[in-house]
DNA sequence: TTGTAAGCGTTATCAG
DNA sequence: CTGATAACGCTTACAA
């Protein structure tokens, strides 16, 4: 049952076969500057023979106060989550900034309190944390700030003492809105993604708009609603459904919902991509033409929104530019800096085909 | 710059504070039975009172030795690998049991080599890997064995002392070859995945076929090329398109060239549903209609499966099981146990509307 | 260029 | 039920 509990070498263990103290083999690999490199070598030589394979890294870490690691904190779990390929690009960036600077990447998925469980993140050997898009007041946050370690936040409001990356969602809304409206749509549905973090689908009651505790959906949301209203829509007139993620087939399911309504909506304005594709193909079951029948607008701009058919008109975000700036933020709080200000991206509304003046 | 560097309170703090000793307070956390409730209460209120947020994680398990992390080296980056659905359920179902032993989970993405860089696994603060899909001579492979770290393989073949879970893909794909040729197909066309870890597309040339270090890769290409030779027809014959990834639009892409060939084939095989989705794409692209003019088969069932257009013949495979086994599996190597016999998982042939007898 | 010694914050063993 | 004391494996001034 421990046939292999043969204690595995220490520093110690080669400092002794090489016959030097271990302050020089911990300098052999942290070092080579500080010792003769013919030294080094045979000290790395010896190691590699007694199965050494380098300084333990919690062992380094207790020593440094530092374990080389950036936590990222999601709203749900996983498979959840990677459905929308926005995620993904978002932590490619994340995941190769810091690894370029070595460090590796703690995953702590959520469950149905909208963020990971307190337990998993005070446990978490992680120096820095990222939080991803987690509602409000997720417990979550109340674990990292017991902590004392410093946080990004991205997609959510103010936490104090926290670097920040957001996105104008408001405002891209508002310019997906203008646009239809402009081309001179009057009976809209708006397709969501989660309002709250309790895994409900369908359509949105009218308490269920306020007290959003996801930032995005509140402003992605309110910037709809409101430029509507502007435009001279009834928002109580306009059929919101909640889907509990943003996944394609999740949004084929609403979109076929909203279709379906009278007088039937001759515009989708919909919260991301992928539940835009879920539109564009819920038209498709219908027998409807997009955009002649119906105008799709989506959320994010994914690389497939060139390929889709008919290629989506959206509000583009820089996705990997997000994650991109939240591991420098990260790894900036990780070297002793202030928060900055924080990081607003740009977002700018694409133009396709699947907008298209009311017929 | 460090005006927070105050030092954070420890065990010690905490003790004086109280008046006990240290391993009172450690018991407090760790072993509430070893205490008067009334005493561990005083204790947590004082802890909580100086914004002691618990014993430290780094400091624990070099105590312990064990770090409570699994670690889960892909062969690729983050956008590259969650493409594919396919790994988002597999993760999702290690994660879940992992995160019920409050362990968490490190991703270690790979890079051009096929896998994460030594120096990463070097340094991962996790007691056991779990490698997903990385090529036969990955050198994570021997960062892990240097460390003496537990390993399980997924979709990988034999490495000496790691658990393994693998599932029937070359019977897989036999049974996709056959269930085509039983329709009277015989003009062919094969959209693999990744056979090397250099990252090209294109036409797969005879070389690229030996040698294949992707063992998935390798059966599923293996049990189609196989087949169809018992079938009667010349794998020379056979055009293969090898996509760097398995993404939808890079299957688009390959099957639009399998699609010109000439004679255009009948039939499509496809080494995974992503892939198959953009033959049906492809398809739709050049005015042929599935399963009329063309059959496309796919390789394991993710849940759009059912839902596209037309619903997909594929080859299914327990993806959740595939990863929840992998968390078992390393959690019992955790406790000591030696690596069991490998867990085969069974694949089936799912028949939907994606494929029709040749007209 | 190399060695000494003092931590880093816990857990674990074993008396009391 | 509580408390010394010894690990855990390493880094890092500082001294030689």
């Amino acid at each position: 049952m421990d046939s292999d509990r043969r204690r595995r070498p220490t520093l110690d263990t080669v400092a002794a076969a090489v016959g030097v103290s271990r302050a020089t083999v911990s300098n052999a690999y942290n070092r080579p500057d500080q010792l003769s490199s013919s030294l080094r070598e045979r000290i790395l030589e010896t190691a590699r023979s007694l199965g050494y394979a380098g300084p333990d890294p919690v062992a380094r870490s207790l020593a440094t106060r530092s374990s080389a690691a950036v936590g990222f904190m999601l709203p749900q779990g996983l498979s959840g989550a990677f459905s929308d390929p926005a995620l993904s690009i978002v932590l490619d960036g994340l995941a190769s900034t810091v690894d370029g600077h070595d460090h590796s990447l703690v995953l702590m998925p959520g469950d149905a309190t909208g963020g990971p469980r307190p337990s998993i993140v005070s446990r978490a050997q992680a120096d820095v944390m990222v939080a991803y898009s987690l509602p409000d007041s997720a417990p979550a946050f109340d674990a990292v700030a017991a902590r004392g370690l410093p946080l990004v936040v991205i997609d959510q409001p103010v936490l104090p003492g926290s670097a920040r990356v957001e996105v104008q969602d408001y405002a891209g809304a508002t310019s997906a809105a203008s646009h239809l409206l402009a081309l001179g749509h009057s009976a809209f549905g708006i397709l969501t993604f989660s309002l709250h973090p309790d895994g409900a689908s369908g359509p949105v009651t009218f308490e269920r708009r306020s007290d959003v505790p996801f930032r995005v959906s509140r402003d992605r949301l309110g910037g709809y609603l409101d430029t509507l209203e502007k435009g001279g829509v009834q928002p109580d007139n306009v059929p919101v459904w909640e889907a509990r993620g943003s996944d394609r087939e999740l949004g084929r399911l609403g979109a076929r919902w909203l279709l379906t309504r009278t007088p039937r909506p001759s515009a989708l304005l919909c919260a991301s991509d992928q539940l835009a594709f879920g539109a564009l193909q819920a038209a498709r079951d219908l027998s409807l033409t997009v955009p002649r029948d119906i105008s799709v607008v989506g959320f994010d701009d994914v690389p497939e929104a060139t390929y889709s058919d008919p290629p989506l008109t959206t509000v583009r975000q820089p996705l990997a530019d997000k994650g991109r700036r939240a591991g420098e933020l990260a790894l900036k709080l990780l070297a002793g800096g202030r928060p900055p200000r924080p990081t607003r991206l740009d977002v700018s509304l694409v133009e396709r085909a699947s907008t298209a003046p009311r017929t």
